[in-house]
DNA sequence: GCGGGGATCCTCT
DNA sequence: GAGGATCCCCGCT
């Protein structure tokens, strides 16, 4: 049982420089609102511990590199505060949080965190296999798994960040310390690889890498 | 219409 | 550390 009190992030906060906003999620609560084996409603509280950020034109990594703009990146050119959700490998659905103002297509992935207590509980209880209750799943290492295990896919891509959608972002207060990396998984974009656009928890266990 | 590649993950060695 | 799973998306014809 958490005794602060969460406020929730207005979908007007995404509207601000990306790098600002991938930095200022590092502790926030990814909060998933799910149906419980009995129906009822429950809402998975998840903290954030990785982010990066996708930086539109001038960025080779990201998918709106020099003004790309296609049915699937579309929702990216909307002002800050929609979900791009899209499927990479043919398996894995990327959650984004699109950033900024209107016509300036950037975003933040979500890359890793971990359950609150309570909602790992949760998790466990829902989960059909024995096998699978005894394990623990507290930690989201990874952009694929997180999205997997928190059931999002791509019908959220455009729909706000608030709870109307079932998925949102809460802030209690929690602040602790944030290191830069060079982005995973875009060895191909050329000198945007090295750029320094993902954000840690600094040394946290559930990071997908160090 | 078609072909190649991808902001990943898991398994096997 | 290598490789396969698996399929949408995009660029080209």
């Amino acid at each position: 049982m958490s005794t602060h009190s969460s406020t929730v992030l207005d979908p007007n906060w995404f509207i601000r420089p990306t790098c600002v906003v991938a930095a200022d999620l590092i502790g926030k609560i990814l909060c998933r609102r799910v149906t419980d084996t009995d129906g009822q409603e429950k809402v998975l509280r998840m903290r954030i511990t990785e982010t990066e950020g996708y930086i539109g034109l001038q960025d080779t990594a990201c998918h709106t590199h020099a003004g790309s703009r296609t049915a699937r990146t579309e929702v990216m050119y909307a002002e800050g505060g929609v979900f791009y959700v899209y499927l990479t490998y043919g398996i894995h659905h990327m959650l984004n949080l699109v950033t900024s103002v209107a016509e300036s297509p950037e975003s933040v992935l979500i890359r890793a965190g971990f359950l609150t207590e309570d909602s790992d509980r949760l998790l466990n209880e829902m989960d059909k296999p024995p096998r699978e209750q005894l394990t623990h799943h507290s930690q989201f290492a990874g952009p694929g798994k997180l999205t997997k295990r928190l059931s999002v896919s791509r019908d959220l891509s455009g729909l706000p960040i608030a709870p109307e959608t079932g998925l949102w972002v809460e802030d209690d207060g929690c602040q602790p310390p944030v290191s830069l990396r060079p982005r995973i998984g875009i060895d191909y974009a050329g000198e945007a690889k090295d750029w320094l656009l993902r954000y840690i928890w600094t040394a946290h266990p559930s990071l997908s890498k160090p």
